[in-house]
DNA sequence: CTACATCGTTAGCCGGACTAACGCAACAGG
DNA sequence: CCTGTTGCGTTAGTCCGGCTAACGATGTAG
């Protein structure tokens, strides 16, 4: 229908453009999300990290302490899954878990000096390992992609399940 | 609680973009992905399919029938969730699975002309769904990011296991 | 006081990527 | 011809990430 006129009435047997497959912009990002997904788990693995660790603490960092929920929403995970990686980073002791006084259902969550030190070490690893991803990219290019993934998550994440603000 | 703290041990002189969560590429990545898969699934689910079932039915218009193991690797699904895919595409006889005569342990697989038929009807469908997918994407950008989504997946398709061709 | 919403937590489902192991057939080399 | 190796299809099962359901404790509104 919007595609490239090509396709109306094609005796059967031919095709359309002869790579549709490794056209389709959803397999591509499938793709190339897992091979992202791999390659980050990899190189966290090796600091003992996980994406998670990265993104609660980027979130504590750059917007404060908040409840559980809170974080929840800014970073994207689900609560029922927070719970467990705020229990990874509290024995690490990247993070604080307090009781609310204001609110007594309410944990209050705060980064700790380790845990900005710690912070520090991922941005670090996660440059080395975003490079590598994106080598064959141009830092012109790289912006791109960016850019254009921000905007399409942008468009999708207003309707989401829990969406999530990031 | 949205204190926007950041002063507060950053070393004078090395400022870190503030919104890293949200600019990271492996995370937009896995995000767009999630989304995309999501609306993928569900269009397709409306038509009694799902994404392999396309894979592997464009694999075999494209380039002819062949083998599990064959489709496999042009398709990316692995050989033992294959089994399962052309036993979905078989009940629906939109395919043919026939004992090679020429080496006995393989299975010759064909599209059927039903087969045919219902990939054409996928390509409708899997393209309106990749317009909404890409909605706020111009033509032009929806290209660029289709060829940078390729250029990555060609440098880490290699080493990868299974290394599938698309 | 009662009804309802929110928070943290536990348990569990589901789909997708991936591994292990099997039986069978093909093939190469002695 | 036998023998070890390799490729094939299949089964079973692991692991992980996104997601739902439900619970007890707490807060809030009528």
């Amino acid at each position: 229908m919007t595609s490239r006129a090509e396709a109306a009435d094609m005796p059967p047997g031919e095709t359309k453009t002869p790579d549709r497959l490794r056209r389709r912009a959803s397999r591509l990002l499938s793709q190339v999300a897992t091979q992202s997904d791999r390659l980050i788990n990899e190189g966290l693995g090796q600091v003992d990290a996980r994406k998670w660790h990265y993104a609660v603490l980027a979130s504590l960092q750059e917007y404060g302490p908040g409840s559980q929920a809170t974080l929840s929403q800014r970073t994207g995970i689900y609560r029922s899954d927070m719970v467990g990686v705020l229990n990874e980073l509290a024995e690490r002791a990247l993070v604080e878990r307090a009781p609310d006084p204001d609110d007594r259902r309410r944990n209050v969550i705060t980064i700790t000096t380790q845990g900005r030190r710690h912070l520090r070490r991922l941005d670090e690893v996660l440059d080395d390992l975003h490079d590598e991803l994106l080598a064959p990219l141009t830092p012109a290019e790289r912006d791109q992609l960016v850019r254009l993934l921000i905007r399409l998550l942008d468009h999708h994440a207003q309707q989401a399940p829990h969406s999530p603000i990031s």
